[in-house]
DNA sequence: TCATCTTATGACACCGATGTCATGACACCG
DNA sequence: CGGTGTCATGACATCGGTGTCATAAGATGA
């Protein structure tokens, strides 16, 4: 690989010469930049970023640490919506701040950890990226002084900057959405205890609550049995429980699209039809499952997307060393994607 | 950051000797690498791989490009398997190789790879590894004469070492168990017209010819109406008239798992229960899918992550100019997944 | 005791770019 | 005509490591 002076050999002149017409930082005789263009166009000259981040102290580079990449190779663990989602955006973002991702996955090993940031700072990288699996509290080893980091679907007590996904809203939205649609019985078919169980079924209660409708503990079950060989048995219960109610639901809110989606197989096993007997509606707007399934799925974005585009926006403010006034934990909102499983009740 | 020399003058000894303690490439006498060391761990010295790589010509970084991550944002593609899985692959044999990975991606517009190569170039990537969402053949810019790359889901004219899957194996395989379980009438709603499907029917021609039944053409049909309003209605269609045949199939092969997914809701909208009417299969093993679905769907396996695995170790192979034999084209089985979506015939 | 070898260490150049400063050729102005 | 300013270019040092060679101290052997 030709170097620039090898460029400056080839075109009669000195190598700080040939470092000025690719910087363009300071005026070169026409003739003189044709020549040297001239000579790295034949040698195929391309710069080493090496050379030149170790001279400039800016590596152009961000580093991301992620489980996503290897998570779903286990089997049995529950897996939502790909936080790949949430890398798309980040990339977006920085590609067109011509910074150069670096992307680490701790296979689902949280000790590696550790060694992952070490890389990444062997590589001077300018800002780190952690990217949880799911909204979540976490606590990463300390950091060198001055280096910028960013938390994703997590956040820690440290005062790190994070980006989470505002499940409060989501759940509130999308149930004042069924009820506009003149839905007033709700059930709730929720995922296991976690922070976004917690919030949404908040949020559920509070959308309840605004269009003055009560809150039945009755119409919460948890509907994760994690994928045991009773889940829909377990699942089908639980609905029965309902509909054997003198009031019973018109809508079934799930905790995700992968429950709905099993759920859609529950009740058609028994008979039942989506969305005329009973509405159905998902979480996460998790395209492969709710664009596909027949008919599709009403449900609620979990933001992923948006919260890389935020992570890298705000990770290159950080950089940059430009004010901003976001607060420690930014909460992005999602939008209700209405599709055909639910049914306006009059 | 501190560098060799800080460390150096902490520990009282030149910065060539700190080198030989971080590389213990030389003798260095045990009290002088303990005073070493106690000044890394309290500068809390990183070393520089900039600096690193500049001297020895070795960047540690293998580039990889593709369209994955993005690609999925696009709501009219038809989206099988996410080619992250291939990723996922790659990343675990690399990452015990000491290599970092570096993830480009087009964000679907092929005219940005030429600028991604050129980004990896500048790093001096040892090796590039191109990733196809879909088994194709294409054709990438030219690059210097020394640098490694592989292909990945697709393959070149010019001889550049590529990791595609055994379509036509896979298909074979899947219709040689189906037919091992008694069918004996095979329908094929296959996908649009693409290197994959072509190989997949002449697998499943061959399964067919291989246990001595006959092919019937009206077996097989395009299933894969892009999505559009009407592709259920189109779907049953074509499911009705194979019904209507005096001697109807007794299962039907679908072109990936997603099109099994809508053809469970077209079926069972119908009143056909699945798979004690018709029995389906599915192609690609999409897990979220495929282990998800009610009843869960048995599919055969696109091994995304063992071409990934097999790209990375014939890179690294390339990389460390190891001989080796493989075919410049180079194709991967799966294995079918049995689950209950299909039931025995006697 | 002296030549030879091994061990432990340092001086110095180099990888490929860029920042600083110097220099020579002109143009402009009073 | 001499002083000042701009343009175009080059010499040299520097970033943070590592390869090469030199060197001093101690061990070994004839």
């Amino acid at each position: 690989m030709p170097t620039i002076y090898d460029i400056a050999k080839a075109a009669q002149v000195s190598p700080k010469t040939v470092s000025r017409v690719i910087n363009s930082d300071a005026p070169v005789r026409l003739e003189t930049r044709q020549q040297v263009e001239q000579a790295m166009n034949e040698l195929g000259y391309v710069p080493s970023k090496a050379a030149r981040s170790m001279r400039s102290n800016r590596s152009g580079i961000v580093g991301l640490i992620t489980g996503a990449v290897s998570q779903s190779s286990e089997i049995s663990e529950p897996h939502g919506l790909p936080d790949l989602f949430i890398v798309q955006g980040i990339q977006r973002v920085l590609a067109d701040e011509e910074i150069t991702l670096m992307i680490a996955d701790t296979g689902g090993l949280a000790k590696r950890i550790p060694t992952l940031i070490n890389t990444f700072l062997q590589y001077r990288v300018e800002g780190l990226i952690y990217v949880a699996d799911r909204h979540q509290r976490i606590s990463l080893p300390p950091l060198p002084q001055e280096q910028q980091m960013i938390l994703v679907n997590c956040f820690d007590d440290q005062g790190t900057p994070a980006i989470v996904p505002d499940d409060q809203k989501g759940q509130h939205d999308l149930v004042l959405s069924l009820i506009k649609e003149g839905h007033r019985r709700i059930a709730y078919l929720c995922l296991h205890e976690c922070i976004a169980t917690e919030l949404r079924i908040t949020g559920y209660r509070k959308a309840l609550g605004a269009a003055g409708l009560p809150f039945d503990l009755g119409l919460v079950q948890c509907g994760d049995f994690e994928r045991c060989e009773e889940e829909p048995q377990l699942q089908w219960q639980i609905i029965q429980s309902w509909l054997a109610l003198p009031d019973p639901p018109t809508v079934i809110c799930c905790g995700n699209d992968e429950m709905a989606m099993r759920i859609y197989g529950v009740l058609r096993t028994q008979g039942m039809a989506v969305p005329e007997a009973i509405s159905i509606a998902g979480y996460d707007n998790h395209r492969s499952i709710a664009e596909t399934l027949y008919p599709a799925l009403t449900t609620m974005e979990l933001p992923y997307e948006s919260m890389g585009v935020a992570a890298a926006q705000r990770l290159v403010q950080l950089i940059r060393n430009e004010p901003n006034e976001t607060p420690t934990l930014q909460r992005i909102r999602g939008d209700v994607f209405w599709r055909s499983s639910v049914i306006a009740r009059p």
